[in-house]
DNA sequence: AGGGTTTTGTTTAATAATTAACAATTAAAT
DNA sequence: ATTTAATTGTTAATTATTAAACAAAACCCT
C-alpha cells in the first residue's frame, strides 16, 4: 500500500478547539441557571471553576474569549452573562432538527420534553418501517427517500441519526446531499462527511468501555 | 463570599487523560474490527488514522504508551493488536452494570443489543414507578431501595443514571454508596461524587447546542 | 471620602499534547 | 543474497492548553 508523504496538516484541529470552549461555555450557563434557581444573582469565577470541575482562570480565560465581561470585586451578573450566552448561541432562534430512525433511541428523543425549553425542535423523523409511520407520534414520520424534500423545506441543517450502524453512512450521505450541516451519530461507525459538515458521535458503549477501564485500573493501583 | 486562596490542583486532570486516550484505543478497535470484516489482516498506522481523523503519529504513539506493537514495514496486525486492546480492556470478563430509570431512555438502554457483544450486561434496574416494575423486562426491574442491596450482591461497580435531573443526585449518591465506582449520567446535571468515583455525562441537548453553534459560526464567516 | 480587600482580566510561565523527524528494521523485489 | 522501499517507534520540536501571577478596578466598610 502506497502512503501520500507529504505533511500531514489536520483540517478538523482548529474546529475541535472551538467546539471543546463552546461545550465548556454551555456547562458554565447549565450552572448559572441553577445558581440562579437558587436565589443568587452574581457569582464568582471560583464557584463556577469549582461547580464543572476546572480552575478559576480557566472559566475567566473562556469567559474573556467569548467577550463574557465581569465586574472586579463584584463577580459576574448570572442573568447578564446569560443573556450574552444564549446570544452567542443563537437562543432568539428555534432550531429545527430532523431524526432519522424511530427505533429504541429515536422514539426516546421523540418523547424527550428537555428540547423545547432549549429552543430546539424535531421537526420530523424518517424511517423505513412502515409500522413507525403511523404511530400516532409526537413529529410527523416519513419513508427516507422524502427525506431530501422535507430538509429543504422546513431549511433543517441539524439531523440525528439513530439507525442501525449499516445504513448510518448512506442516511448520512442523504443528509448532506440535502444541506445538513451537523449530525448527531448515535450508530457505532465513524461517519465520512465533507470537511464542512460537523458530526457529533454519541457511544453509550464506548463511555461505558471507558468507564470500565478507568475502574478497574484505580483498582490495581490501589 | 470567601474563597480559598491556596494554589489550585487539579486531581481530575490527569484521569481526564487516560480517558482520553483510552477513548481513542477504543476507536481504533472500532476501526480495527471494520478492516477485519473487509478481509484485512494488517494495517498501517497512517490508515487508522485517516478512518478515524487524526495523525498516524498520534496513532503510532498512542500504541506505544498501551505497548501495542506492530511490524516494521508490515504495519500492525490486526487481530494482534485487537487482542491486546482486549485484553486492556478486560474484556475476557462479563461487565455488569446497573440501571437507574427505566424510562424513555433507560428503555431504549434495555431493549439495546450492543452489550453483549461487547461483554457488557444490564444486570438490573431501579425505578420508583411501580408500573415499571410489573413490567415484563428483558432485566429485572427493584425499586431504588434494593438498590445497595443488589449492587453488593452482585459485585457491580458501574452504573447508569437516567432518572429525572431533579432526583439524580440523591440516586448518585445511593450508588456510590453502595459500591459503584463508575456512573454513566444522562441528567443534565454536574453530579457531585468522591474523587475515586469517574463520571461521564452524556448530554444530548449539549452536544446538538455545540453543533448549532458550531454550524452557524460556518455559515457566518462563508 | 478613602483605604483595604477582593476579584477580574490579561500577560507570562508552565505543562501537556501533538506533530515532525529520523534512525532502526524488515518485508518484498530482484 | 542483496538491495530497495516503506513503516514503525522513539526522540526532539512545536504547538496548544492550562495555570500562575499580578496589575487594575471597584465594592465595601469605616
Ligand atoms: N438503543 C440504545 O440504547 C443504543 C445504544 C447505543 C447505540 N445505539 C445505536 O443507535 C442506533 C439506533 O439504535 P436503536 O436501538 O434505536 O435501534 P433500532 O433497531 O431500535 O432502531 C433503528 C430504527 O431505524 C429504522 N431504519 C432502518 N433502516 C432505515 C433506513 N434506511 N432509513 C430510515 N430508518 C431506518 C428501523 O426501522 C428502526 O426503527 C444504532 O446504530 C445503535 O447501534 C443504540
Ligand atoms: N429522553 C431523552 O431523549 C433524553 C435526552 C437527553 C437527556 N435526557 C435525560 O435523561 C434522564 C431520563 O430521561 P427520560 O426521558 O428517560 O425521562 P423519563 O421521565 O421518561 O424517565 C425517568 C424514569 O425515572 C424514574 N424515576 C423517577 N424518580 C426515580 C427515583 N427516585 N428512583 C428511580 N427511578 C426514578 C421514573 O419513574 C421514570 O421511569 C433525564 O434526566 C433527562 O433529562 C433524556
Amino acid at each position: 500500500m502506497q502512503h501520500k508523504t507529504e505533511t500531514y496538516t489536520h483540517p478538523q484541529k482548529n474546529r475541535e478547539m472551538i467546539k471543546k470552549n463552546i461545550q465548556r461555555i454551555i456547562q458554565y450557563r447549565m450552572c448559572l441557571l441553577k445558581f440562579q434557581n437558587l436565589g443568587f444573582d452574581r457569582i464568582f469565577s471560583y464557584t463556577l471553576a469549582q461547580e464543572i470541575g476546572v480552575s478559576p482562570e480557566q472559566v475567566r480565560k473562556d469567559f474573556s474569549q467569548f467577550n463574557l465581561r465581569g465586574n472586579k470585586k463584584a463577580g459576574y451578573k448570572i442573568q447578564e452573562i446569560l443573556d450574552s450566552i444564549n446570544e452567542l448561541l443563537h437562543k432568539e432562534d428555534l432550531h429545527k432538527i430532523i431524526l432519522a430512525g424511530l427505533g429504541n433511541i429515536g422514539k426516546a428523543l421523540v418523547q424527550y420534553k428537555g428540547f423545547i425549553n432549549r429552543n430546539m425542535q424535531l421537526v420530523a423523523g424518517f424511517d423505513i418501517d412502515p409500522a413507525k409511520l403511523k404511530k400516532n407520534c409526537r413529529i410527523p414520520v416519513f419513508p427516507p427517500d422524502e427525506m431530501a424534500r422535507v430538509i429543504r423545506e422546513e431549511k433543517v441543517v441539524i439531523g440525528i441519526i439513530a439507525v442501525p450502524e449499516q445504513v448510518a453512512q448512506e442516511i448520512c450521505n442523504q443528509m448532506v446531499e440535502a444541506g445538513i450541516r451537523g449530525i448527531l451519530n448515535f450508530a457505532p461507525i465513524m461517519l465520512k462527511t465533507p470537511p464542512d459538515v460537523t458530526v457529533q458521535n454519541i457511544s453509550v458503549c464506548n463511555e461505558l468501555e471507558a468507564l470500565i477501564y478507568m475502574t478497574e485500573k484505580q483498582e490495581e493501583t490501589k
